[in-house]
DNA sequence: AACCCGGGGAT
DNA sequence: ATCCCAGGGTT
């Protein structure tokens, strides 16, 4: 009474005829693999595929990836979210190159205590580059296999996922177990869709869904609510003299750790406020204009930013308290600062350095 | 087990 | 406005 056990063909089948072109597919090579299915983590297909190409080019292999300067490292990453992805993918490659000699290892348990390589990535790279027969378990997955057994738990539990992980571990086909893998992750992806109605005229496995035999397709996967995101005031200064603009370095940890921001205060902060901080950095401001508001949300938090634009006197040392005065064209460059600024970054491209 | 960590596209 | 994405690390 295992309806897993007889979607093997049908999935397969199915895979080979409809799967996309992607630019880390068939390539046969365990750095694609690896450096893909971190970008893939909790990021969609069409939002890495630009990334995967810019990434490879610079940095084509292994040892160039462990040898890169943390801000380059950054920069290629800029905009793609959850940067501790890079930098533990970085700490693993300097593993691989000392322990290893540079190959990633051809073993499951060995790839699962890489940094930043879990249960579905090592599942992944080991399926998918060495034919190893073990499931990669992701969101896609959950959401088929919830649907085809009708599993009610939620799916967000680590013990559903171990469960679903051990059912599939005694299905996945010996031959092109990859294959399998990334059937299931495409039918997840366009067929057995995350949101709105399910495609299920279209899916090759539907007269072994039980959900979809009983009219429940909708009804899973089941997903305990979410608590709501805390909010947070924020007041951004673009503080600029002549020639340039000051921006600063996040702390090395927590949100945002180690990129580069525009200076900004706790809370919705009255013009004095804004002079206090000023005269801490020892800046002379000639004038303060308000430049409007705005919200960028977080998966955990939502900031309510309001803006100022800072005109001070000029400063000689571009390395000023804890603040870098750079010019616009330099944070292109160098500097990696996350969209939640973009407004005000912005702000500085329509030349209102004057 | 609960919480932290980005950004954006689809509905 | 809400969901959720080829998840993993830390506490």
């Amino acid at each position: 009474m295992n309806s897993l056990r007889q979607i093997g063909e049908p999935l397969m089948k199915w895979y080979q005829e409809n799967k996309r072109v992607l630019p880390w597919r068939d390539q046969n090579n365990a750095y694609y693999t690896w450096v893909s299915e971190i970008m893939l983590q909790q990021t969609r297909v069409e939002a890495v595929k630009p990334y995967f190409q810019r990434f490879m080019e610079e940095l084509p292999d292994i040892e160039a990836l462990a040898r890169c300067p943390e801000e380059k490292l950054l920069k290629l990453w800029e905009g793609l979210g959850y940067y501790n992805r890079v930098r533990n993918m970085q700490k693993a490659a300097q593993e691989v190159m000392e322990k290893y000699g540079g190959q990633l290892p051809r073993n499951y348990e060995l790839l699962r205590e890489l940094k930043g390589i879990g249960n579905y990535t090592a599942g992944a790279i080991a399926s998918i580059a060495y034919e190893i027969a073990v499931p990669a378990v992701d969101g896609n997955v959950l959401r088929v296999i919830s649907r085809v057994t009708e599993n009610g738990g939620d799916i967000r539990k680590q013990s559903v996922k171990r469960q679903i992980e051990e059912e599939l571990r005694e299905v996945i086909p010996r031959e092109k177990p990859g294959d399998f893998n990334q059937a299931l992750m495409e039918l997840g992806a366009v067929i057995c869709v995350p949101n709105g109605q399910a495609k299920c005229q279209l899916c090759p496995i539907r007269e072994f869904c039980q959900a979809h035999a009983h009219g429940r397709e909708m009804d899973y996967p089941k997903k305990a609510a979410k608590k709501p995101r805390a909010v947070q005031k924020k007041t951004i200064l673009v503080i600029q003299d002549d020639r340039s603009v000051a921006i600063r370095r996040r702390p090395s940890r927590g949100l945002l750790a180690g990129l580069y921001e525009l200076p900004n205060l706790d809370g919705w902060l009255a013009q004095e406020e804004i002079l206090k901080y000023l005269r801490e950095l020892e800046l002379e401001p000639l004038r303060i204009l308000p430049i409007g508001e705005a919200k960028h949300v977080f998966s955990h938090v939502e900031w309510w930013m309001r803006g100022y634009q800072v005109r001070v006197a000029s400063v000689e040392q571009p390395l000023w308290k804890e603040l870098i005065f750079v010019k616009p064209e330099e944070t292109a460059e160098q500097y990696a600062i996350p969209s939640a600024f973009d407004v005000y970054a912005n702000y500085l491209k329509e030349e209102k350095i004057r």
